[in-house]
Formats: C-alpha cells, structure tokens, sequence
DNA sequence: TCATTAAATTGTT
DNA sequence: AACAATTTAATGA
C-alpha cells in the first residue's frame, strides 16, 4: 500500500472543489440546521477524493478542518507514544470525525488512512465554532455523537482481546453498522473481504471463513463487494457455538 | 443495447 | 499463497 500524504493544508485545499448537491445529501448533521444556518455551512464545505493508501489526516497535524466520509471506507487507527497502533475502527460513509480535536483546538490525534477510493469532506474550523456557538440542532448532534463514538470505542478495545475470529468479525461488523454514527451506510455495508481483513486484523481467508457462519446463522448476506445486515443485534449477540 | 474483454472480488485448497 | 470461478465495469460496434 503507497505512503502517499497530504503534505499540507493547502495541498488538500487545492485538490478539493465544492459538493454537489447529491454530496450534500450525504451530510447527516445538515438537516439538523436550520436553513440559514445549513446555507452557511454548505457554502463553506469542501469535499476531495481520497486515493486508496492515502491519509487524509495524520497525528500531530494542526486541524484545519471537521472531517466526514461521504463515499469510500477509511480506516481509523490511533497510535500509542511508541508508534504502535493500538486501536482500529473503520468509518464508513456518514461518519464525522475528529469533534473532540476541534473543539479542543489541539492537533489530530489520529491517523485517517483511505482503504479505497473515498470522497472526504469537510467544515472550516472558524464555521464549526460558528456552528457550535449558535446552532442548537448541531449542538446535539455533536454530542450524540461524541456519546456513541465514546461506546465505540470502549467497544473496541473489548474486541481486541477476543480471541475467536468469528466473534471479532461479528462484533466489527455490528460497530460498522451504528445507525447514529454512521447513518449513511443503511443495512448495504460496501466492503470488500480483504478491506474488512485489513480493519479486523484477519486474513482475507479467516475473514470469509467468519462471513459465511455469520451468513449460515441469518445474521448477514455475502454479497459481491459487501454485506448487508439482517440481525444487527444478533451480530452483537453472536457467540461460538 | 449487446457482446467482448479486462479488472476486481470471491471461494477453495 | 496460489488458483479457478464469479461478478462487475469498461469498451466499442
């Protein structure tokens, strides 16, 4: 997988263009806004393709931007002191990231890596304080989100440590699928085999080999390129027999 | 629109 | 890791 990065700020300001309305679409928290407020915002997000290997932020970068996902699949990875990677998570389309960095003013705390070609959009930090200083309907979608995420991740860690791979494909299948972080997925996840190896820590072959019990017990459909989800809670349920 | 071909993804060993 | 089978995407008549 190429190392290729953003080199700076202006590097992706210069590669992104405005949404189109379609794009717009796909932004969850708008509809929360109230017209004046959603102009505003609309007309200050930009949006930019992603190539596959790409990061679209890295740890201790300066924010520059709120970032969310409207089509693709980023893989999420926080690092420890030592560079290790310690947590992953996947963000597929709808998710918004990166709240509690903003908010805070400090630098991106995460590595943000595109697992395929994905289109990345993004609110200025100066109209996300806006945002937050005036709009109600925002406010709470902020902390809804920084709610759930905060679940996620306990989630996670609790997923690392399982040790059978059936169960951890299971549980990181039904954290992909999180309606309120992720509204934009619906119950079509688009994730290729080998992507949600990658996300997991599995082979591609161990990761079809959980697919298709999962499949054999109702909770998912194999599809061509995805999964689609017919038991989220028996997902999250889901123990070896 | 259809047929052909290449590329991507899956299923199996 | 390798291979065959299947599905999708792209191309051009």
């Amino acid at each position: 997988m190429s190392e290729l990065h953003l080199s700076s700020a202006s590097a992706l300001l210069a590669r992104s263009r405005q949404p189109t309305a379609e794009e717009l679409s796909g932004v969850p928290w708008l509809a929360t806004l109230t017209p004046e407020e959603a102009a505003v915002a609309a007309a200050d997000l930009r949006v930019l393709q992603a190539e596959p290997g790409e990061y679209v932020c890295r740890v201790g970068r300066p924010v520059t931007y709120w970032l969310g996902l409207i089509d693709g699949l980023l893989k999420m990875s926080n690092e420890s002191d030592l560079g290790m990677p310690v947590t992953f998570t996947g963000l597929p389309p709808g998710g918004w990231f990166g709240e509690g960095t903003v908010l805070k003013h400090e630098p991106y705390r995460y590595n943000i890596q595109a697992l395929r070609r994905s289109l990345v959009a993004g609110i200025t930090v100066p109209t996300f304080d806006w945002l937050i200083e005036r709009s109600i309907g925002f406010n709470r979608f902020i902390m809804r989100q920084l709610n759930e995420r905060l679940g996620q991740f306990i989630a996670a860690r609790e997923i690392d440590r399982l040790s059978d791979p059936d169960v951890r494909v299971a549980r990181s299948l039904a954290s992909l699928f999180h309606p309120i972080l992720y509204p934009g997925v619906g119950d079509l996840l688009r994730i290729t085999q080998q992507e949600l190896g990658y996300l997991v820590g599995l082979s591609r072959q161990r990761v079809n080999q959980a697919l298709r019990s999962l499949q054999g017990r109702e909770l998912i459909r194999v599809e061509y390129g995805g999964v689609r989800v017919l038991d989220l809670e028996g997902l999250r349920r889901f123990r070896p027999m």
